[in-house]
DNA sequence: CGGGGTGTGTTACATTGTAACGAAATACGG
DNA sequence: CCGTATTTCGTTACAATGTAACACACCCCG
């Protein structure tokens, strides 16, 4: 059933999901922050898949659970869930992601897959400091950095549709 | 009178408009693309300054000129733009920007300042590279590679409100 | 001058996101 | 435990961003 055969990007999805939620609960408690049920209910909707999704998409499934079904509940949930570094908002998609080391700040660039949606967080060595390096000599001082890499993963090329 | 002492990031901006005036209709009679008098209005407006500028925005500087004020209006200009890579999308800001190098595809990361939305376009050695290794590395094929850096320029640091 | 392709005008609508306000739930000092 | 302050949530209404579809104008070419 859910998250298991699904072909492409196989593992054992199940052990994602109870990690991240596990790991959410983990850091929310430390800091205080207060991890409700609909904060939960939308991370695990975020967690069901590696795929990017979308406010409304969200909006949706929770509208199926028989649960409000407003704009504002979900966006205050990706707020809260942004804030505390639990998801990635992917803004060459206005998306979402589950962010797979909410444990502590790190930088970070996204593979966006254009073919089946699928998201990979990776961290390739000396990118972010690069990026701040470059940008303190000009003076700047940074506070966020948007990093997405569009195209197709291994399985959509070998697979095109 | 447009463009001239306004203080930060103070530089001879009319040269700036002609030269990318410039380079696009050469670009575009390379191409056989049409810069059409619309197109040529947009991108105008658009290297009016080197801030990020949105989409209804240029609609009601159209609207102000007397041109017709629909989004298509603007939103196909904006389309023929990007494919000439005469301007950048900026993601995060759902916003464009003059690109400095039109000539040729390139890589870039924009440097975003959140207190003045002044944009740097910048090419940082080595970080194109970088990601596009990681991706290969993984089978990923890139087609496209976002990098928005959001901050403070140095202007803004010196100078909060 | 007629036909095909490209560009533009226009209508209508889809998608994405927020402000504002009141009600409910939770935290917190006494 | 009670009353109050704060946070969270529900709801309405709307703002901002973007697109599909079709009609018309223009231009090149034969």
């Amino acid at each position: 059933m859910a998250g298991s055969g699904k072909a492409a990007h196989s593992h054992d999805h199940q052990h994602c999901i109870r990690e991240a939620l596990t790991s959410a609960e983990r850091v929310c408690a430390e800091r205080g922050a207060r991890l409700t049920p609909l904060r939960k209910r939308v991370l695990e909707l975020i967690w069901d898949s590696h795929e990017a999704i979308k406010a409304y998409e969200l909006l949706e499934s929770l509208g199926a659970l028989g649960e409000s079904t407003k704009p504002p509940t979900v966006y205050r949930a990706l707020e809260f869930l942004l804030e505390q570094g639990l998801i990635h908002r992917i803004e060459s998609e206005n998306a979402y992601v589950g962010c797979r080391h909410p444990e502590e700040a790190h930088d970070y660039q996204l593979l966006i897959c254009d073919g089946c949606r699928h998201v990979e967080e990776v961290e390739v060595p000396g990118v972010g400091a690069a990026l701040k390096d470059q940008a303190s000599q000009l003076g700047f001082r940074v506070h966020q950095k948007t990093v997405e890499i569009h195209g197709l993963c291994a399985q959509c090329v070998a697979n095109p549709r």
